[in-house]
DNA sequence: GGTGCCCTCACATCATTATGCTACAGCGCC
DNA sequence: GGCGCTGTAGCATAATGATGTGAGGGCACC
């Protein structure tokens, strides 16, 4: 799982900010402060040599600013998480953020605290933002795309084994579905012995796989 | 700014859950329960009657589903904050929910408190949601313009790995892999471990699931 | 009133999966 | 030559899933 520190880049203009956030990242185990700078002038190479698995990134810096370096880490080394920093929720910096592949966007006055946690989750593979920026990004979504339809033969599934069968889909086992159903793990594996049966396979897996591709879902 | 208490309704049929839900939200100032329903059956006409401010809905419902409901209250009450509520983050329900016009995204297990916060933010105009759906709300935005990379989309899984997903999907055990393959059981189950890791799932139905949804096959 | 299907539950047993740790060879990159 | 990643492999243990057999209550249908 976890066999190296986290390794964090730092880019911020404002040398006050820049020292604080140094110094709260580098005193807290599990992160290793790799750099801490003022732009992004060579982030093409700092990249590599550094090789952060997170950057925090400031956006707005003279130069070239966080929207333009984020997408040029982007472009050559995906794999890195950038978290980027900014001060106003402005809606035109959120959607160039969110476009170039930001992983996240948080507030300068984001809480020492909450800026660890946000690490982490960025590790974990979570997109850390604060409610209000959320709430920019989904405004930006787009409405449209093909709905999709169902409503055909379930073949021959009755409700209760649909119902059943989409939990499977979603990835829950025996026990999460007995729990969240009420009902006891053994009429769980009744219904699934049935579901089995009808869909001709064997295990879970078939199951979700035929399920998702023939749309019992 | 706030004269009344915020008028909360939900939807949830698991009756345990639904209960504790009532139960936190009834005890807590600020806020009053005007409803908890086990189904969306009559949301066209719940909504109307007992004029809630906030919504919170889950997603996996028998009979209308959790995204039919937002989208019928959206229809009608676009101004009815709705929250959906969900076991996992999957990436298809994501889509759907953001698309029809959800107003936060929480985990079932978010504790009590975070719950009573999320209520709060939504009432503020921001959108709660867990690092991780946030997460995917980003993958699901349109990445456009020039530097179309998305080597993500294989998901940094190596190519043995996509090769042993594909085998999952399949319906492949450990076991047929191993044969199939001709390498060792204790090898089959190394790289289904890293794939794990790097999915962020837990089992082979949750790979599964995902992979057939994000198109890793 | 019998027949069939659905939903529920139990017990038992064996097979498979999930997870953690460790290890080593090959390769590409500084 | 060390470092990181991939692919290979083994071992151990706990948890979960697969399958068989049996059974009672409900409901619909003829």
């Amino acid at each position: 799982m976890e066999a190296a520190d986290t390794r964090v880049l730092i880019y911020e203009d404002n040398p006050d900010l820049r020292l604080s956030l140094s110094h709260l990242l580098g005193g807290t185990p599990g992160l290793e402060l790799v750099g801490a700078l003022g732009n992004c002038q060579q982030v093409e190479t700092d990249i590599p040599r550094l090789k952060p698995d997170v950057v925090l990134m400031d956006i707005d810096m003279p130069g070239i600013n966080g929207i333009e370096g984020l997408k040029r880490i982007k472009a050559n080394s995906p794999k890195v998480s950038v978290v980027m920093l900014t001060v106003f929720e402005d809606n035109d910096r959120v959607f160039q953020a969110v476009c170039a592949g930001a992983d996240g966007y948080l507030l300068k006055k984001t809480p020492p605290a909450k800026l660890l946690d946000a690490i982490g989750e960025v590790r974990a593979g979570g997109a850390p933002m604060t409610p209000a920026i959320a709430r920019q990004v989904l405004r930006l979504f787009p409405k449209p795309v093909a709905p999709r339809q169902q409503e055909d033969s379930p073949a021959n599934l009755s409700a209760r084994e649909q119902e059943i069968l989409g939990l499977l889909v979603e990835g829950y086992s025996y026990k999460m579905i007995a729990h969240d159903r009420g009902i006891s793990l053994d009429t769980v594996r009744s219904h699934i012995k049935k579901i089995y049966e009808k869909l001709h396979v064997r295990s879970m897996t078939e199951a979700v796989s035929k399920a998702l591709r023939q749309g019992l879902t």
